[in-house]
RNA sequence: GGCGCAUUCGUCUAGCGGCCUAGGACACCUCCCUCUCAAGGAGGAGAUCACCGGUUCGAAUCCGGUAUGCGCUACCA
């Protein structure tokens, strides 16, 4: 990149289905770097495998890029002025290109049957020979081709890979990295449907767009020679290359839908927040120093280079995310808290537009630092919102209690609570504390019970907190209601 | 099978020749706080730096080999 040039960096999704993690990992890392160098952030579709194309894929990987404030230059929706950014619209580019490197002598036509190959790769793996094309096409005169043309047989382009020699090149984070030609195959540049293979189109996009810098995953990297290759036949000047660290499953694959919530839009609907995922993605595979992992999108903008790039392919820690989205929730201010778990309320029946917010209000910080993501909110402060709740009574006989003792608790409790005047926390627990020993209960047996009676859980937000927040007419009731139970308990 | 990349606590990582008797974080354990659950605080356990050689006064750090893992090996990306 000469001096003074703009970085320009692209992201490159085939709509093959929701983007996953893995592939978001990498983006956050492009954009990431384009950001902190000041530069443009492309985004390319490459939709040339017409089999695997996924309707509705595009959108989804747009929407997973701008919930997490992803945002691109040039691409889908924006345009720009290397545009196209769909490789499918692109198809007569890539095809003078391929014409043009048969024509130069760099590549050829290419008249053998899937069949063929097919059969020609099974011989070779009984043979235990590397697998890979028998060039039996290279060097077709006019007149063979002539007949494969007659007979209405559509070719593909392949390279002219040479036969000997190596083939090297250097990336920002692994270093030279070099291959022997023999170990390359003639590769297919051009699709007998007239669309290119990634090679190509990858190849020629990136000059094109003027991209400064190939970032992408590592599981590229033994693609890179045919690319080099490539553009040398072209007479270009290749970008440079930074391969970035692969997510790996639990199992240290390659990560993949079948390793579970593997997709960025199932985070969202699992009540994970956008700032903590950007955060734990972008210190796995990178690191600033020995200390620091929360920072702010600023922050990592700031300090994000590719020197603190690993070398090492990471394994997804699904309870690192975990515990750095309720370090997230925790930071949040309750009004900030209230508005993002709303929607997850309204999922679970708890609440609809008539729901008064400032209540809401009241009932986060109950719930604030006890939850992992915003998914755990219903299911906590149920009781606070629900008419009437349900339960097992026997649930409300506590630790070492009986059944009579477990009913004293309530009367007691509601008869105290009856003329009590005051009915915020620090009064309620004024009150009911002193009553656990009278009734020869510890408060935890006593609090206990009246947990069960008021949320219909032996894990619950604190008591007396919960008390405030339901009210007087609402407890009252609650207690009366597990009274009766008692009744039905023997 | 071939080629490539990689190898520091279970996991994510710091380390880029002496500061390392290897630091931090998650998870785990103990204690404190405490009405349950959390959160928080204080401790703890956990890595002979994959292995074997070499270079060097000195190596987790440099070099070579071995092993292991992963990736690629399609008219998929």
């Amino acid at each position: 990149m000469p001096q003074g040039e703009i970085v320009r960096v692209r992201y490159a999704p085939s709509p093959t289905g929701a983007p996953h993690i893995g592939n978001t990992h990498t983006a956050l890392f492009i954009w990431l770097f384009a950001r902190h160098s000041g530069g443009r952030f492309i985004v390319r579709i490459e939709d040339t495998d017409r089999e695997r194309y996924v309707p509705g894929s595009l959108e989804t990987i747009l929407e997973g890029l701008r919930w997490l404030g992803l945002d691109w230059d040039e691409g889908p929706e924006v345009g720009g002025p290397k545009g196209p950014y769909f490789q499918s619209q692109r198809l007569k580019i890539y095809q003078q290109f391929a014409r043009h490197l048969v024509e130069t002598g760099h590549a050829y036509y290419c008249y053998c049957s899937q069949e063929r190959l097919e059969e020609m790769r099974r011989e070779q793996a009984a043979r235990k020979e590397p697998p890979g094309y028998d060039r039996r096409c290279r060097n077709l005169t006019s007149k063979e081709r002539g007949e494969f043309e007659s007979q209405g047989i559509v070719p593909v382009v392949r390279l002219k890979v040479p036969l000997e020699g190596k083939t090297a090149f250097h990336d920002l984070i692994h270093g030279t990295v070099t291959f022997d030609n023999r170990t390359l195959d003639d590769m297919v540049l051009l699709k007998s449907d007239g669309y290119p293979t990634y090679h190509l189109a990858v190849v020629v996009d990136d000059h094109l767009m003027e991209i400064t810098h190939i970032m992408r995953g590592d599981e590229w990297v033994p693609s890179v020679p045919r690319h080099i290759l490539l553009y040398q036949a072209l007479g270009w000047e290749p970008p440079k290359f930074v391969h970035l660290p692969m997510l790996l499953g639990p199992d240290r694959s390659k990560l993949a839908k079948r390793h579970g919530a593997a997709s960025v839009l199932g985070y969202k609907a699992n009540g994970y927040l956008p700032e903590a995922v950007l955060n734990f993605l972008a210190i796995v595979g990178w690191a600033y120093d020995d200390k620091t992992e929360i920072f702010t999108r600023d922050e990592l903008i700031q300090r994000f280079s590719i020197q603190g790039i690993g070398h090492t392919p990471a394994i997804f820690s699904q309870e690192k995310m975990d515990w750095m989205n309720g370090y997230y929730i925790r930071q949040l201010s309750i009004e900030e808290l209230a508005r993002r778990a709303m929607p997850f309320l309204a999922q679970a029946g708890l609440i609809d537009d008539k729901t008064d917010v400032a209540y809401l209000h009241r009932v986060m910080p109950l719930v604030q630092e006890r939850i992992k993501k915003l998914t755990e909110v219903a299911g906590l402060i149920d009781f606070l919102f629900l008419e009437k709740i349900s339960y097992d009574p026997a649930l409300l006989i506590g630790k070492e209690m009986d059944r009579s003792a477990t009913t004293r608790a309530l009367e007691s409790s509601l008869v105290l609570l009856k003329a009590q005047d005051s009915f915020d926390a620090v009064a309620l627990e004024a009150a009911l504390r002193p009553l656990a020993g009278q009734l020869g209960l510890t408060p935890g047996q006593l609090f206990g019970t009246i947990r069960v009676a008021i949320s219909g859980k032996t894990v619950a937000p604190p008591l007396f907190e919960s008390l405030a927040v339901l009210g007087r007419d609402r407890m009252l009731k609650r207690l009366a209601q597990a009274l009766e139970l008692t009744k039905t308990l023997r």
